[in-house]
Order: C-alpha cells, then structure tokens, then sequence
DNA sequence: ATCAAACTGGACCGCCGGTCAAGTTGACTC
DNA sequence: GAGTCAACTTGACCGGCGGTCCAGTTTGAT
C-alpha cells in the first residue's frame, strides 16, 4: 500500500531524515567501535539536529533496532516467501541448517551492529514496566528468529525443549567471544561449528 | 604465600574497604537491575568515597570482574583440586557434563552479575589499544571456563573444533535471553536444554 | 617519634542520553 | 497563490555518570 491517502504516511523531510539518520549509522559503526558512537555523534554525520534522530527512533535502542531490522529484511523475506532450502517447501532439518548458515552470514555482515544491539539496553528511561518484560516485545527480529528456529526444532524433534534449545542456538550470535571470532574473519569456522551443532542436536537421541 | 614481609601484601584499611565494596557491590546487584547502578551507588552503600572503588578496581569492569573471582573461586576450586566427578580423575564426558551443571547453577545465582558483567565494556577508558584485544585477557573467570570445556571436549572427541564449540556452549550463559530464563526461575530447563546439547555434541558423529 | 608510601575522599571534568518549547516546513484545501 | 495546521526540526538544557586528581590522612616499619 504505497499510496494510501487517508492514514498519514510520512513526510519527504522525515523520510529523507530517516534514511540519512540509519546511513550515518552505518558508517560509523562501520568505522568505530559501537559502544563509543554517541547519539550526538550520529545526528551530527547525518545533518540534522539531536532531536530528530530522537523523535525518529525514541531512543538508542530504537535506533539500533532500525537498523537491525532493515539489515534482516532480506533474510526475512527469504524464509517467509523465498525458494526452499530458505523458504517453505524444504523438509524441517535442511530448512533449519540453511537458516542457520544464513543467520551467521548476516551476522558476520553486521557484527558491529550486533554488538551495539546487545549495549544498548542501558540507561533504561523506562519508569518502571518491568516485571521480567516480554520475550517477544523486546528485539523483533531476535524474535522471529528464535520462533523460526524453535519452530523448525519442533517440528523435526517434537520430544525436544525446542524454545530453549533455539534461545542456546542463538545465543553465540551474541556473545561476545563468537563476535570477535568473527571480527578475525573465522566467519567459517563459526558456521561450521553452529552446522555440527545442530546436527547433532537434531540427530542424537 | 601469605606472608610475605617484603612484597607489600596489602595495607589493614585498604583490605577493609575492598571487603566493603564488593560487599556493598552484591547487595546492589541483588536489589536492583544491574544497568541502574552506578559506581557512586556503590561507594556510597560501602561508606567509602568513588576514588576509593576507582582506585582499588581500576573501573566498572574491573569491580564486575573481581566480584566474578570472587563468585566463582569455590568452583574454580572444585575443578582443579576437588573430588570426581568435577575435579580430576573422572572421565571427560562425566566432567564435562558435570562441570557445565556447575556453571549453569553459578549463573544462576549471579544472574545479576552476569547481566552486569556482560554490560560492563562500555566508555572504555582506553586511549587506543585495541587490534581486536587478547582473548584470554578479557574476564579471567571466562578464560577458564573457556578453556577447561575445550580441554574437556577435545579430550572427549578429537576430531572436533574444541575451542569454538566451547565458546558456542558458553555463549548462551551470556545471552540476554537465557538469562532470562534464569530470572524467572527456570533453571532446571536451561540446565537440561545445556546437559541435551552438550549429549549430543559428545554422541552425535 | 618519625616518615615515606599507601591509601582515602570528594570536588571536578567532559560527556552523554534524553526532553522540550519554540520555530519551520510540507501537504492539502479553496 | 494564499491560507491552514499538524507534522516535523532543532539545539539549548537537564540530571547524572564514569573516571581523574591531588591535598590530606592513615598505616606500619624503623
């Protein structure tokens, strides 16, 4: 629905804005280390004014999210509506090992990102709201993934705990050391290792 | 060595007040969410003033870290002087699955440690420093667990890539989301969803 | 009693995430 | 083209934090 004159889709100025703010991001993640990217700094490399990047994105979090998001949209695509190994169509086990592979690839193409995601539940501006907050809300994308995951578990392994199973899995794509892994270039020897490891998982008793 | 006359163990005063930090530091942690304390809190609640914390653990890290010893030092123990099967003597499966048990319990009663630790690699005071730090140098406590899984599994199964796949079991003790699982009690999921990976690592071709 | 080194504490610095009120601009109507 | 208004932009501002610094205090050996 591109055009939909009734609901107020965006305004020139603000998606232009939006778009410079997330191309900023990028390159400054790309040059330096994410823990020391201010908001300052990327409202000043994207030209506009602290409370824009702000009143776009709510805050570093949301940002980063953004970001995320649209740098997994491709993989997202493929899984709902791509080709098999991805898409639907290919039995649950090659499905699983593709999606995997696939996740360490956008990873690896997005560490720097990854890294930033997992700094940036600081500073909470939140009153309160937090009994144990949802495991779905926070982090979109870290949600599909899992549920895909848990999903495709289940379905070849019904014996299986596939939620947490899928929660470990994931996991070294947040870890620190499998990030810095990846930063030294061993992106391969990190999908190799994920492969054995849920082959296993998947053929074991 | 504890007495050591020459070597300047540590003055009277000086080693009170550290007690009273990581004291101070626990307390915190467990009554609050580990981002919201800072080191003034800390300082404060140990009745000492922030040079004191700075001065004795160098930065937030360092505080997070030493608690960590701290924490794990019993389990440390366990491992290389203790009883089978955690300590020596036991077979490297045994070990190993005993020893991830271990770590999953210590986790799980320093949650908040470990959340804080994970959040601790912000606003490095490092001037440059850094072609992609030393592994081993980052989080002592880490680099022996690390290390120990990998002796363990490639002992158990030579042909595999110990020292990643140590890093992927590892990984999900650091997760946001495991974490999680933790808070909420479920401890004995995490532990059994680990012990199955772990299995069919051992197993598995 | 003396003294140097170790230790202490809190004022101070630079910076950061996030807010807000006031001004600006784009889109739509007539 | 003029008018209207809500969406949007902005940067000064706020509270607070991690970390530094050094004048003053304490310790323990002699």
């Amino acid at each position: 629905m591109p055009d939909a004159p009734t609901d107020r889709p965006e305004r020139a100025d603000a998606a232009r804005n939006r778009r410079a703010i997330l191309r900023a991001t990028e390159e400054l993640l790309a040059r330096h280390r994410p823990e020391q990217i201010s908001m300052e700094q990327v409202a000043a490399a994207a030209g506009v004014g602290k409370g824009t990047v702000f009143h776009r994105f709510g805050s570093r979090m949301g940002l980063m999210e953004a970001l995320m998001a649209e740098r997994a949209l491709a993989l997202t695509e493929a899984v709902t509506t791509g080709p098999p190994p991805l898409g639907p169509g290919a039995p649950p086990r090659e499905r699983l090992l593709a999606f995997l592979d696939a996740i360490v690839d956008v990873v690896a193409r997005n560490k720097g990102l990854m890294a930033a995601l997992g700094h940036a539940a600081s500073t909470a501006p939140k009153p309160d709201v937090d009994p144990t907050e949802d495991p779905r809300t926070a982090h979109p994308v870290y949600g599909f993934w899992h549920g895909h995951i848990a999903d495709l578990l289940a379905a070849h392994r019904p014996g299986l705990d596939a939620e947490t199973q899928a929660h470990l899995l994931l996991a070294g794509l947040q870890s620190r050391s499998v990030l810095r892994l990846l930063e030294q270039g061993e992106g391969e020897r990190v999908a190799a290792a994920v492969h054995t490891l849920a082959e296993a998982l998947l053929t074991a008793p």
